[in-house]
DNA sequence: CGCCGCACGTTATACGTAACACGTCCGGCT
DNA sequence: AGCCGGACGTGTTACGTATAACGTGCGGCG
């Protein structure tokens, strides 16, 4: 007998549905008896009129009673252990193989989904994780997610994406008790407030692009940002520019800083040259006012403006544009990442590429060696200079060095 | 006497704990005694070598016991029932004023979260959905998801969201079973490829930007592109132009077969139009090759460009730059949808402004409202063209209708 | 005076799964 | 002959939560 037959289940269970299978469940279900008040259910006033579309078909799926592990053992006439083992794949001596197929072919006939949210309460975790990414700059961190969500895919885990806050306050934190949903978190330093609750969770923590000694990470993967920004400097060193400018990202962040830093030291090691540095939103807007600021600015006028972001140099080149300079004879532009941007604008922007696909699956195998227990050991992924049309030697230098490329760095 | 104390429990119970409370249970817990081992540890084989990054501090954290409702009962001197009904917010009549107090300040005191996967198995419910976009366009859903969140954070809903697979073939469907993790799926017809088994699991689906006749959605929700497109007509129309060339988006969607279609019956009205049609995938490189192409081919040379998408329009912008063609003097160029992009280029885009934002909120309260029961009817949200440099009258147009901006496309 | 119902709680399940701890044959070894 | 151990399974339990069902005293009403 198997169990199903057992008589101490006296107790009715609680009604399984609401009772509306089609009809009009509609406005009672809405502020309903004493189901959860939404918190409050404004709407933002909206009445709706005129509705345009949406239709409900004759027939309302009716909350299909899911089939379960019991249901397909009971077709394939072993225990519900039996299934278990057999499509956990771990029947090994445990099971015949005959009754391991029919036990397949009942799953496949029933078309059984094993329900997550069991196994999850079950087994303590979830082969889940969570990617935490700023809103703010997409296309890198879509890129990144794609990398990340190829390497957990492979190890069997799924990716949850979560771009952080901005028009959700942390006040409403999604994640104050997801910890028994994920098994561990991947996130961009840039988005690191966000995490509050889930560190006092304790879950696994390794963060993208953040000082290696954060004190909340478990570990951290890094960009070769110092090496890009060097070979950016370089590169225009090479080219013979001695005025520079930086508009500097004016985000509180751990890898913006550190362009900062390693820009002044490798400036600081050029003889002559002299660096200004204007912060700027990442916004083309914000670029385009702080590099009119910088061009119109008192002093000798940069010949080179590094932008700490592709969005920021294109709005330097339509500064550059309207002030009646041209780019790159009046002033070069340089910028950063190589988004998709940096080749749609005239000129196209010499930039530095990062390879974010790339990034976004060290990361992943980082924090897939952590849950298992090994410390993941990451070297910084080098990045790449990609000279375009927005850089060359400014207008009053002789000849350079000879060459007009110098993406090769030469004497260290 | 509280419960834990009961004589019924006859049969021992297994090793509540590994023995460790504070000390080490560190490697334990890890690949444990008989812990499900970790079905295969490969580490895809990278020899890691020369840590760049990285560190696992002294402490390793080892497993923190969670905190159950059980152990909140203990410490407030009640049963595990009555917390769960403190916590609920529904103890109206069944729990004194003291006691519930006192569960708050002990569900504090000891940090207490709810077990989110014990909560999701017992109600059926996770309070959770899920939004499918698709890989490729990602500002415009970027700005999507921060609407549905918002709403959805305002009802206490969850929103997982899911970039559509590119890298990650539909043969790993990540939501094989997840019908029991999630509420509801939200999702954008040029995603809905990525829907099989989410389809079967007979989970409510809103799609968004999708033919309102589309059998698989529970709801739609729509943009009036319809209307956009024909403002953009209207808009060219009136500057003048009669020979167009519509660099259509190469993408198998609702959206962009009705942006097409849409034009082309606008054409059909006005006396004297003819339309090309240059088919490009949406990159930037495919648009410059499609908006080549259209301008160099036989006949006479289009005087505008109608493009499906920013990201195109910025191609053509290129083409015509490299062909001599000033913009907007001996070509109009239009996009689509209002990107960052679109004024990051030179001249800055006409475009049509598509209220991301506002789409995302609006297909929550759909989803939501489904997820209620009621039919979720919702009309199309409205766009705005918004006229900017790229467009102007065709060269040899004499006064085009006296207004350099129709805006208002006048009669209807 | 008897009993209803309210205020206040507690007990007992069940959700669906994974896996531990037992059983039961049966062939083979000492 | 005794019995060990492998093959093949099944029974049972617990994961942590939400809630239906079941008790209690106690004040008031008929």
């Amino acid at each position: 007998m198997t169990s199903d037959k057992d008589p101490t289940r006296a107790h009715r269970e609680p009604p399984r549905r609401p009772p509306g299978e089609t009809g009009r469940p509609a406005a009672v279900a809405q502020a309903g008896p004493g189901a959860a008040p939404p918190p409050d259910a404004p709407g933002t006033s909206d009445e709706s009129s005129t509705p345009g579309t949406s239709a409900a078909p004759p027939t309302a799926p009716p909350a299909a009673p899911r089939t379960t592990s019991r249901d397909v053992a009971r077709a394939a006439g072993v225990s519900q252990a039996a299934v278990s083992l057999v499509l956990g794949d771990k029947w090994r001596g445990r099971v015949s193989p005959a009754k391991a197929e029919a036990v397949r072919a009942a799953a496949r006939d029933l078309g059984y989904r094993p329900n997550l949210a069991a196994r999850n309460l079950r087994m303590g975790r979830t082969r889940t994780v969570l990617l935490v990414v700023p809103a703010l700059t997409t296309e890198f961190y879509a890129r990144v997610y794609t990398g990340a969500a190829r390497v957990a895919a492979d190890h069997g885990f799924g990716v949850v994406l979560y771009p952080s806050p901005e028009g959700i306050g942390p006040a409403r934190d999604p994640f104050a008790s997801a910890a028994a949903t994920l098994d561990g978190v991947l996130a961009s330093s840039m988005a690191a407030d966000a995490l509050t609750a889930l560190r006092t969770a304790g879950l696994p923590l390794v963060m993208l692009d953040s000082d290696p000694d954060d004190e909340r990470a478990t570990a951290t993967v890094n960009l070769d940002i110092a090496g890009g920004v060097r070979q950016l400097a370089a590169h225009l060193l090479g080219l013979g520019h001695r005025h520079l400018a930086h508009l500097a990202a004016d985000v509180d962040s751990w890898t913006f800083a550190l362009r900062a830093r390693t820009l002044g030291a490798a400036l600081d090691e050029a003889p002559g040259a002299v660096l200004r540095r204007e912060p700027a939103e990442l916004s083309v807007a914000a670029g385009l006012h702080a590099a009119h600021t910088v061009l119109t600015g008192p002093g000798p006028r940069p010949t080179a403006l590094l932008c700490d972001d592709d969005i920021l140099a294109a709005g330097a080149l339509k500064a550059a544009r309207r002030l009646g300079l041209r780019v790159p004879e009046d002033v070069s532009v340089t910028g950063f990442d190589d988004l998709a941007l940096a080749v749609a604008v005239e000129p196209e922007l010499t930039t530095v590429r990062l390879p974010a696909e790339e990034f976004g699956e060290a990361g992943m195998r980082a924090l897939l060696a952590v849950l298992d227990g090994g410390p993941a050991a990451v070297p910084a992924l080098p990045v790449e200079l990609v000279a375009r049309g927005s850089t060359a030697p400014p207008a009053g230098a002789g000849i350079p060095s000879r060459t007009g490329n110098a993406a090769r760095p030469g004497g260290r």
